[in-house]
RNA sequence: GUCCCCAUCGUCUAGAGGCCUAGGACACCACCCUUUCACGGUGGCGACCGGGGUUCGAAUCCCCGUGGGGACGCCA
């Protein structure tokens, strides 16, 4: 039998940062083992499930490139299957019809809670072999072995074991004739071939009511792996105001999907002091059974820095592609005009961490100066000396044969060595007059992808600015 | 309340009884480099939750406590 797993999400809202993580844990797993990665959506409950969360999740994955070998399935499209296989327990009196009112069933649950017990569904129904009736409250229930437990051997927690006493008979099929969560799981991993199971740690209590079912059904069980959450930066359950927006916003904000992933496989699991992985390595070294046993936080810090580390490494040409995209968003068409994107991530790629702060950086090459930094201004515009350093650069660009960042650099210390004075008096007036700021890439840098045309009229509207 | 799980620097982690005076990375601090901001380099700060055992020896094994998380739905 191959190594199968799968990854099951409910497209009840966006692909959250530990949905990400199960995917890739799921699609690292299955990959290394030579085996298939299966996308399912759970959609059978109707009220929550839309199809714009569908199209997220799918789009989510494709970003990250965890791309499925088979699916993705849905549910929805199997009913038939599980009422099937709904019958066929319920014939061999593994599954009972049940009719208590929710009034009736929110009682019981608050006397148990009252007496100071788990509250669950007390059976009252298992005995009775009730006929099946159209009844508005009509369900069926799962005859859950009363006697014994469940163990199970978590490939990251290791042995778990549970009381079958502490389960009670959940409900398979739904009033309205849909299967619940826990049946539907246990059927489609069955017919899809599902080996590996692994998920959210808070699955774990779901998972001995699933290996009763398997038994009941004849089939062989799973193995189970459950994964740790993931925390936000408090030490909270991650909520929207930390990381659990949607992975495209990652996008948005300007991280690189291969950053996002090296972080992610980081936060659970390691491989001695390695922190950065191509995606060869990481499913080449992935094993679930060396995720860490706790929960981690989520460090905005480290991402930032992986990114850059990428932003760094990775061909310009690629971050090029991405920086584009950044500046359509911000309304500027980098093909209309303005230096080649190639160059503007060189010169930037060592001062941000996000490709959203590097468009940001690079807007000035590629639109008129915004604002001026009046302190910028002061300091340096309005020294004494800019003026006539402003004036000296202007005249020597206007004559510079070929316009490279290594000649507008001679420039600028022929300048200075000419008047005795430092590099800092004279690149700094020119820098602001390029950006209106005393921030920006290397001066040769900063003028050369301005262009010769803009880097002089620049020159010119700084002088007005000098108090000169 | 009941059940389940977890516990090493601020954060992510290495550590499978002696290799630990507990290693790495991020963050932070200092210095160096320097035309700004960064990048880079060097150094520094900084942790085994507490208490009992087991053992010649425990961060590593066991028990209790404490703290944190999860679950208890006709949601997944």
């Amino acid at each position: 039998m191959t190594f199968r797993t799968r990854f099951a999400p409910s497209p009840t809202g966006f692909l959250h940062i530990g949905g990400a993580r199960t995917a890739l844990y799921c699609w690292l797993e299955a990959h290394h083992r030579g085996g298939q990665f299966i996308l399912r959506i759970e959609d059978t409950d109707r009220e929550r499930s839309t199809d714009a969360a569908v199209q997220a999740i799918l789009d989510g994955m494709h970003w990250l490139g965890l791309d499925p070998d088979e699916g993705p399935f849905y549910q929805m499209q199997r009913m038939e299957r599980y009422r099937e296989v709904a019958q066929q327990l319920h014939d061999a009196g593994k599954a009972y019809w049940a009719y208590e009112s929710k009034e009736e069933l929110d009682a019981m649950r608050a006397a148990m809670k009252e007496r100071g017990e788990k509250p669950r569904y007390d059976g009252r129904a298992r005995d009775a072999n009730l006929p099946y009736r159209d009844d508005p409250n009509r369900v069926l229930r799962f005859r859950n072995p009363q006697a014994g437990s469940v163990v199970f051997d978590d490939k990251i927690k290791g042995r778990v074991e549970w009381a079958n006493a502490e389960l009670d008979d959940f409900v398979m099929l739904r009033s309205d004739g849909f299967p619940t969560y826990n049946f539907a799981v246990v059927v489609d991993d069955i017919d899809m071939g599902i080996t590996e199971v692994i998920r959210g740690d808070d699955h774990v209590n779901n998972t001995p009511r699933q290996i009763n079912l398997y038994e009941a059904l004849g089939t062989p069980v799973p193995t189970f792996a459950h994964l740790p959450m993931i925390l936000g930066p408090d030490g909270q359950k991650l909520s929207k105001r930390h990381g659990a927006v949607g992975v495209m916003q990652y996008r948005e904000d300007g991280y690189l999907p291969h950053a996002l992933l090296n972080y992610l496989v980081r936060l659970g699991w390691s491989h001695g002091d390695q922190e950065v992985f191509s995606i060869k390595e990481m499913i080449d070294l992935f094993d679930i059974g060396n995720v860490n046993h706790s929960a981690a936080r989520f460090d905005f810090a480290k991402l930032g820095w992986l990114n850059q580390h990428y932003l760094k490494t990775d061909n310009p040409l690629d971050i090029a592609r991405e920086l584009a995209w950044h500046l359509n968003r911000m309304g500027i068409d980098p093909s209309a005009g303005g230096p080649c994107p190639v160059d503007v991530v060189i010169a930037l790629r060592e001062r941000v961490q996000t490709l959203k702060a590097m468009a940001e950086q690079a807007r000035i090459w590629y639109a008129p100066i915004e604002a001026w930094d009046d302190r910028a201004v002061k300091k340096h515009l309005q020294a004494d000396g800019a003026a006539d350093v402003l004036r000296a650069m202007h005249a020597k660009l206007v004559a510079l044969p070929a316009w490279q960042p290594a000649d507008i650099h001679a420039l600028v210390a022929e300048v200075a060595t000419e008047r005795g004075i430092g590099m800092g008096k004279v690149a700094q007036p020119l820098r602001v007059a390029m950006t209106g700021t005393a921030v920006s890439p290397s001066i040769e840098d900063t003028v050369y992808l301005a262009g010769r045309d803009v880097a002089l009229k620049r020159i010119d509207d700084a002088i007005a600015r000098t108090d000169t």
